[in-house]
RNA sequence: GCCUUAGUGGCUCAGGGGUAGAGCGAUGCCUUGGUAAGGCAUAGGCCGGGGGUUCAAAUCCCCCCUAAGGCUCCA
């Protein structure tokens, strides 16, 4: 924002005639005239669109203090495009002056603002002191004082139907002692590096892209088969409750009003970018997009609960480079948000449950222990008591209780789903949270039963957390578990899932053919026809964590009989190639399946 | 973003002012083998980038980039 403020004796003008933009006026109005006053001539800039609000409180702190200064009786703030050569859009300007306006009255000052929008006459009589001329560029930027002592939370543990102080609550050894621990405060860090870190690369799943910024990946084939699996598993889930999938744009102008104001307590962590004429921020979920398209429905009572789905490829958060680590937190990452249109609070709450049991039956499906974390305003908790005893219930275990104070975020009660690392930290993969706010800055309405518009509850639901996150937590566990069982992925998600080694040269035709046959039947097969010894290729097939492993010589070319390893047991099974089939079948029963997107020999194959 | 530490072949690392090193991997040859590393050979390096100090810098100094840990933060 531009602003030129000259201390007058005297301010006259007149409007003359209207422009398109023009904003309605009593006449009273048309006809201004101000003695001793500080005119405070501005242009509102593209750029303040971004925070019109930040930029309100500056220029009017800007203004304080030059009326201090120079001792004017009172202000008027006069619409003056020609300050700037790059305007903001005409509603956020008429925004921007009227609340410059109304924040100054509140601090009584003696204020006016000549209308926008309207040729003018004007008479202006400056001062001439040294002080009496002065231009300023404002900003929304600096305003940091704003560090007041926020109330702290509170917490509690919720167990066996009784809420409980985190100090009396006893706790075992495990997971759910580490997540209070750290949720507190209270955990001791060992300085370690995750080890999954370690293991994406190893396992040729993904690595740091150092062409790109920070905290975005590449991700090689055997990675990117798990996502697509996992993109897969979660489409499924929410489209079997009923969500329907939607894909939508990835950047959002910031002078959409609704969207700037959800932005804004994102605060500093989005990615901006500027064409010539908007102001563009990329997406930080999937919200903005299902929004609008939710905002442009024509809903009914009678389509509630409505779920949208979008897998967000991708989301985007500016976090800070020092936090970024891994597949644990990236600037650039995929998560699958489901958003469920709720008739009012009870609705909400009662498919609030409902998504409960879908996380938590992600935990199953993959394998992964989740511990969990209740949150809610005060307010709410005190009101829906009850009701937040029974969803804590479902979970089956001690929960961590957060009360919030009052409401900081849209959501007035959420439920956190978080994994625990190798290093006892947590991984916050899937949420539920009941947003209050959203409905109604966005314009989204339905038409309930007595024909009435009305703003519904929205939850938010993100199943399984961010894909990435996912496939952390799988590493983490698989590192944590290294002493006691050999590290692999759940079958259905792992690349290969049966290494053929063929003996010598004459065994790679029958090697070949058994691959085709079990690829035939939906089984991810590969054969290593490598010049190695058996020993070696055995071990290389532990090294990439293959399930099933089959030697095949003149004893299989003869019988039917493979003599299959089994790495989750580490025994040798005698088993037919149909067994095997149903064996695999069984074990991923209900998961998705994809093909290996890989050579089938692995001389063929590329080394990431 | 701040503090600390680190960056040397594809990977894991040694070296530490004066010929650039090892293991694994890769490639080739020999071995045609029965369950977690067979043998021999070869290739592969602007020692993260840029500036400086020096007769001489991978090595010392400064700046930057990247990573890890910590702080802080994550709707």
């Amino acid at each position: 924002m531009r602003i030129l403020l000259i201390h007058s004796d005297y301010l006259k003008y007149k409007t003359k005639s209207k422009t398109k933009i023009a904003e309605k006026i009593d006449d009273k109005d048309k006809i201004g005239e101000f003695k001793e006053a500080l005119v405070v001539f501005t242009a509102v800039e593209k750029e303040d669109e971004e925070n019109p609000d930040g930029v309100v409180e500056n220029a009017v702190s800007e203004v304080k203090d030059v009326l201090s200064k120079v001792g004017a009786k009172n202000v008027v703030v006069y619409p003056y495009a020609h300050l700037s050569s790059s305007l903001s859009s005409p509603d956020v300007a008429k925004e921007v002056l009227q609340k410059m306006e109304s924040r100054l009255d509140e601090m009584n000052i003696p204020v006016a603002r000549a209308p926008f929008g309207w040729y003018k006459a004007f008479e202006v009589s400056c001062k001439g002191h040294p002080l009496s001329e002065l231009s300023r560029t404002v900003t929304a930027e600096p305003k940091k004082e704003e560090k007041v002592e926020e109330e702290k939370s509170k917490f509690y543990v919720i167990a066996d139907g009784k809420i409980l102080s985190t100090e009396e609550f006893r706790y075992k050894e495990g997971d759910f002692k580490k997540l209070v621990a750290n949720e507190l405060g209270k955990m001791e860090s060992t300085g370690e590096e995750p080890p999954h870190v370690r293991l994406m690369r190893e396992k040729s799943l993904a690595d740091y892209e150092p062409s790109a910024d920070v905290g975005h990946l590449r991700w090689y084939p055997k990675g990117r088969l798990i996502r697509d699996l996992l993109a897969d598993y979660v489409y499924n889930l929410v489209t079997e409750r009923g969500a329907m999938p939607v894909e939508t744009p990835i950047m959002y102008d910031l002078a959409d009003k609704a969207i700037n104001a959800h932005a804004a307590k994102f605060g500093e962590r989005q990615y901006r970018l500027g064409t010539k004429s908007k102001n563009l921020m990329l997406r930080y979920a999937c919200c903005f997009g299902a929004f609008r398209i939710l905002a442009d429905s024509f809903l009914t009572w009678k389509n509630l609960p409505v779920g949208m789905y979008e897998l967000s490829t991708y989301s985007f958060r500016l976090e800070k480079k020092g936090e970024v680590v891994g597949l644990k937190r990236l600037r650039g990452f995929t998560m699958p948000d489901l958003h469920t249109v709720c008739r009012d609070m009870d609705h909400a709450m009662e498919e609030f449950n409902d998504q409960i049991d879908m996380c938590k039956q992600t935990g199953v499906d993959l394998g992964v222990n989740y511990e969990v974390i209740m949150r809610a305003t005060a307010d709410f908790f005190e009101e829906n008591r009850d009701w937040v005893m029974e969803a804590v219930s479902k979970i089956g275990k001690p929960v961590l209780l957060e009360i919030l104070p009052e409401r900081k975020h849209y959501w007035i009660a959420k439920m956190d789903f978080a994994a625990i690392d190798y290093l006892g930290r947590p991984i916050e993969n899937p949420t539920v949270q009941i947003d209050v706010e959203s409905g109604e800055r966005f314009g989204i309405t339905y038409m309930d039963q007595e024909e009435k518009e009305v703003n519904p509850i929205i939850l938010h639901c993100s199943p399984t957390g961010s894909v990435e996150r996912v496939i952390c937590s799988l590493l983490e566990k698989t590192a944590a578990e290294m002493d006691e069982k050999p590290p692999m992925l759940p079958v259905w998600l792992t690349p290969t899932q049966v290494r053929i080694i063929p003996i010598a040269e004459r065994h790679a035709d029958f090697a070949m053919k058994l691959a085709s046959d079990l690829k035939a039947q939906k089984v991810r097969v590969d054969v290593d026809e490598m010049h190695e010894t058996v020993g070696k290729k055995i071990r290389n097939a532990g090294k990439e964590w293959v399930p099933y492993v089959v030697v095949v010589g003149d004893k299989e070319i003869e019988g039917n009989q493979l003599t299959v390893n089994v790495r989750k047991t580490g025994e040798k099974v005698s088993m037919d190639v149909d067994e095997l089939v149903s064996r695999i079948h069984d074990e991923t029963a209900g998961m998705p399946f994809r093909n290996l997107p890989l050579p089938i020999t692995l001389s063929k194959r590329v080394h990431f």
